[in-house]
RNA sequence: GCCCCCAUCGUCUAGCGGCUAGGACGUGGCCCUUUCAAGGCCAAAACGGCGGUUCGAUUCCGCCUGGGGGUACCA
């Protein structure tokens, strides 16, 4: 393992950064700052069957929105092929790897046999005895050769993994892999370990998926006497249907959860928690908190199932916790035409009452605009008249006209005195008030809306409300 | 089929031989209260099964069961 901590988030650009994927980035990005290493990023587009294009862009987007930066430019294994190839080269020279001359209908008939005969499907290693001149010459003519690694035959590897102990694979049981395909490029099991190598990475911290081809893999560092990385296996994401989140239909992009109203420290909180915990009751951290409690040897070995009514509250949380202003500019991304200055005095009325930024538009609205039709079967107190309900708005109208001044304690205690004036309970009252006022039955608080909303404003609104009811009655 | 991993409340988890099995989300109730939230208090809720090891297993070992992953010229 080498000296200076060194991670990287290696994607290959098919599509979204997802929960998972960020989870896995997270992680690395923890580990390394922690460990003042780098974080490094790597593209793994060697299938350029299944890329996606604007996808690097995409998760790069996701990975900035979250606060994961990395350092150094990321590395595109496509604009590698040739030193690929050279690292195969040099393993065909040190017999680690052999050039296998299979059609892939021949290999397919392979795995019918093995099968029927309940075997393994392994390749059975026919090209393996080839002669080096022969397969050389061989290569020479143009034929269609891919390169794999040669396994030993007897003996165990044995991995010690950070999250999951030791694991112990029998030789016998790993196949001969492709590391070079025919078109020239590489495979995943040769692109990373040369690139691990060729970027001084120190830790592999990768998806659970991995951990069955890792003995292989560490095979293949042996076999090119490179000083192999420590490997962590982390488990897997599921989704609420317990399928892994990562190969769902519609996993989720992080980017969704930005347009949902979610803010990244709120999905950074969440995501952490997945499969890790630092053993102590805290459970809001900022990320500066956070790399300094995460911890490998304290991830779960467990698969997580995403809880995203968790990933609600801690939202609400972190709302809680944003200033005012921070608040507002934020609200305002999602009120288009409406500028901060005017959303600023309005935020300690809904900052504890919003669980994402998007529930802020609805709940503001009424300051905006006006209700739009008053119903009276909501304007009404249970219970009361019509009539009587025209005469308290009508009532309210005036009493808040005739107030000298215009803060929030002279309207509570006009409305007060009104309440009892007319023998109505305070709720009442205040309801039907507030649906006056806001359309609404659910609202931020009622004196503290009227008093912001402006005494005009307020005046017309409930002279409204007053005439709606006498009208169609 | 073969290989590998996993297993505490519904969910995320604490626990690293002796605990009334703790916390959080969610759920229910109460308090606060002009609605809704927020906040406070309380409650229900878990060690998959069977064998060992041990004076003693949630904890260590094995088996079973149940999940999951891998088994490609995908990553």
């Amino acid at each position: 393992m080498y000296e200076p901590v060194r991670v990287r988030y290696a994607p290959s650009p098919t599509g979204a950064l997802h929960l998972g994927g960020a989870r896995t980035a997270l992680f690395n990005y923890l580990f390394a700052r922690q460990k003042s290493g780098q974080f490094l990023l790597r593209i793994e587009d060697t299938d350029r069957a299944r890329l996606k294009p604007g996808s690097q862009e995409q998760i790069e987007e996701g990975l900035q929105w979250l606060g994961l930066t990395w350092d150094e430019t990321p590395l595109i294994q496509s604009e590698r092929k040739a030193i690929y190839q050279q690292a195969a080269n040099g393993l065909l020279e040190s017999g680690g790897a052999y050039r296998c001359f299979c059609t892939p209908q021949r290999l397919e008939q392979m795995r019918a046999e093995q099968r029927a005969r309940h075997e393994p499907e392994r390749y059975d290693r026919r090209c393996r005895s080839i002669p080096r001149a022969e397969s050389d010459r061989r290569a020479a003519t143009g034929e269609r050769f891919v390169v794999r690694q040669a396994i030993p035959t007897g003996g165990t590897t044995t991995l010690q993994d950070l999250v999951m102990g030791t694991v112990t694979f029998r030789n016998d049981t790993l196949d001969d892999h492709v590391l070079l395909k025919s078109d020239g490029f590489p495979t995943y099991h040769l692109a990373f370990a040369v690139d691990d190598h060729a970027m001084r990475i120190s830790h592999i911290i990768r998806g659970d998926g991995w951990l069955p081809s890792s003995p292989k893999h560490l095979l293949l560092f042996q076999a090119f006497n490179w000083l192999p990385p420590a490997f962590a296996h982390l488990p897997l994401v599921l989704g609420p249907d317990k399928k892994p989140l990562a190969k769902r239909h519609g996993a989720k992009d992080v980017l969704e959860y930005r347009e949902a109203g979610y803010l990244p420290q709120a999905v950074d909180n969440f995501i952490a928690f997945l499969g890790w915990s630092p053993g102590t009751d805290q459970d809001i951290f900022t990320m500066e908190q956070l790399i300094q409690a995460f911890d490998l040897s304290k991830i779960q070995a467990s698969p997580a199932v995403a809880n995203l009514e968790r990933l609600d509250w801690l939202n609400g949380q972190f709302i809680r916790r944003l200033t005012p202003d921070e608040l507002a500019t934020r609200v305002a991304s999602k009120m288009p035409g409406v500028p901060v200055p005017a959303l600023t005095p309005l935020i300690p009325l809904v900052q504890e009452r919003l669980r994402t930024l998007n529930d802020a538009p609805e709940m503001l609205r009424f300051f905006f605009e006006d209700p739009d039709t008053h119903r009276p079967e909501q304007l009404i107190a249970k219970g009361r008249e019509p009539a009587a309900t025209a005469t308290a708005l009508t009532s309210a109208a005036a009493a808040l006209q005739g107030l000298t001044d215009w803060t929030p304690e002279s309207i509570e205690a006009g409305l007060r005195a009104l309440a009892e004036r007319l023998g109505w309970s305070s709720r009442d009252l205040f309801m039907t008030l507030r649906v006056a006022v806001t359309g609404r039955t659910v609202t931020p608080p009622l004196i503290e809306s009227i008093s912001r909303l402006g005494k005009d404003t307020v005046l017309n609104r409930l002279e409204r409300a007053a005439r709606a009811l006498a009208g169609p009655l």
